[in-house]
DNA sequence: GGCCTTCCTGCTCATATGAGCATTCCGGGC
DNA sequence: GCCCGGAATGCTCATATGAGCAGGAAGGCC
């Protein structure tokens, strides 16, 4: 395509797209058939030269989407459109609700629903409406008792996702993090933490976060982690967790001494789900995010158009 | 429209605009009849979530040229689109290229054509092709007999527009602001210049830039002010200058003694011409082009995109 | 110069889309 | 319960558009 050309393809689409002229009256405008308004048009498109974008907080990328089913394998994928979103806080929202969306349309709807805990998934369970679906029993997956102030978010949410969902949740009574590992294994044998995992083993559907490897993780907020403990686990590799088992950037384990003592459903279980939906967002998270799909640790990934990008091409 | 019909006009965009699908085959896959989804796409089009751009750097917009003439009674408008642009240099280069393309497009070709000098006119002269019309005489209106090291770029410029377009070129032989009344009056008298500014004023097309009241003008780079000069022209109100000749807000000539010490066209001459082309770019000039534009001094205008809409909303 | 290949142009025809209209549905008033 | 007005729906039909093809120009090669 020569320059003449380009810079009538440019005419060409100034008229079709902002001036609504259909392609025989720019042809009659531009002195050309209306075959060729068509191919230049065409052209433009091809070229790049014409962006359309769809600028709406519910709006995805579709054909991002599909190169991560393509591309990574994965049986699903979910990507919320970055057009016109003003904070981070703005794009995890947009991720939440997308989440929440995917939930409520997911079809077998699950009996028994696996949950992590964290910044993203009470979100997730803001977003969802009540009677998202009926009778879905929510089961925590990794220990949660918080140890302060933010004491109760975890419950919260595996009761919000559950309560909305017309069902039951079922707590997991133990920390996220034992500091020893005798204390570990006795909690695990405890019959009632020991049955909770259980069902979390036998759960439909599974539905997690990952959290970047920095200080401003909800295990350092929480106290189960210092501030220290995870520069070592940085130092080691880490580039974040997925329900409280630190990882490389390969998806294994980075202190296999610290996961031992971390209660709930181990990374392989994870990987042997049926149904396991990550929901990773915000530049933070690019590392992790890529740890995730890496390794498999999920099937169903709903993130953000940026993070997708990189997975795709970083 | 409710929410439920706004979220699937979002997903049939999706499908219509990214994935190439037609109206009926999202009807399939949404379970509505082609019909709906025209008219949810026709919604979605309307309340401003399908954002269609043309990249590239020939682009121009359209309707706010649209806009420039119903609203502010101009005979053109040319709008270059901001859209991809990476900084204030590319957009004068747009602009002046936009300008060029006028310029070489212009029916009739004008026989004579005045110009101003500065930044802006330079690079329009640089961005005309050899040959964008046959036997255009240029004639300068303003003085520009430079005073320091950028002499020769106002007689430059005069003199490539009128080599490309096949033509001589008029220069005016005169600084442009003189410091006595009297050594101006006894310039204008002169023969040479006085026939000069006689051809000036019979010409059948001006074209000129504006240029804003701060340090950075062409007037104190070339020594005619210096940069107190310019504060106290501000402090009188004015926002920058045309042939010049410093204007306010209304247009108005801001310092008349000023004004008479300054050789060449008049602004009243300017503003009585039947066809007077303002090229001015850049965030820095937004004040001085709606000035321009408020007062009548030109029927045409060529800007880029921010520069219009501060002209039709601000 | 003649020939061949390749790309481009303008066409026919099938399809997709938008305008306008009749019908149906729904909520409010009696 | 019944009627009515207004909105939403599904339709017909005219128009706009894209796919595919035949003919022709342009340019390279002998």
């Amino acid at each position: 395509m020569d320059e003449i050309d380009e810079l009538l393809s440019i005419r060409a689409a100034e008229l079709y797209y902002e001036e609504n002229k259909t392609q025989d009256e720019i042809g009659q405008a531009l002195n050309l058939t209306r075959w060729k308004v068509g191919r230049l048009l065409a052209q433009a498109k091809h070229r790049g030269f014409i962006r359309i974008e769809i600028v709406h907080p519910r709006a995805r990328r579709l054909p991002i989407e599909r190169r991560l089913r393509d591309e990574r394998g994965l049986d699903d994928a979910i990507v919320v459109s970055s057009a016109g979103v003003a904070s981070i806080e703005e794009l995890q929202a947009r991720t939440a609700q997308a989440a929440a969306d995917y939930l409520t349309a997911l079809r077998p709807v699950p009996r028994t629903l696996g949950v992590s805990w964290g910044r993203t998934l009470f979100e997730i369970s803001q977003h969802l409406r009540n009677g998202w679906a009926t009778g879905v029993n929510v089961v925590q997956i990794n220990g949660g008792v918080s140890l302060n102030r933010r004491a109760g978010t975890a419950a919260a949410t595996a009761v919000s996702i559950a309560q909305k969902g017309g069902g039951q949740a079922t707590l997991l009574p133990s920390p996220a993090i034992l500091e020893r590992l005798e204390t570990k294994e006795a909690i695990e044998s405890d019959r009632v933490v020991a049955g909770v995992i259980e069902l979390a083993r036998s759960a439909d559907a599974y539905l997690f976060s990952a959290g970047a490897a920095d200080h401003n993780s909800v295990h350092v907020e929480s106290g189960y982690l210092s501030p220290t403990d995870v520069d070592l686990l940085v130092a080691k590799g880490a580039v974040g967790d997925v329900v409280g088992r630190y990882i490389d950037s390969d998806g294994n384990i980075v202190d296999p001494a610290l996961d031992a003592r971390t209660v709930g459903l181990t990374l392989d279980e994870l990987r042997a789900a049926r149904l396991a939906i990550a929901v990773v967002a915000g530049p933070a998270k690019h590392a992790v995010a890529d740890a995730v799909v890496r390794s498999g640790l999920c099937s169903v990934l709903v993130t953000d158009e940026a993070t997708a990008l990189h997975l795709l091409d970083g």
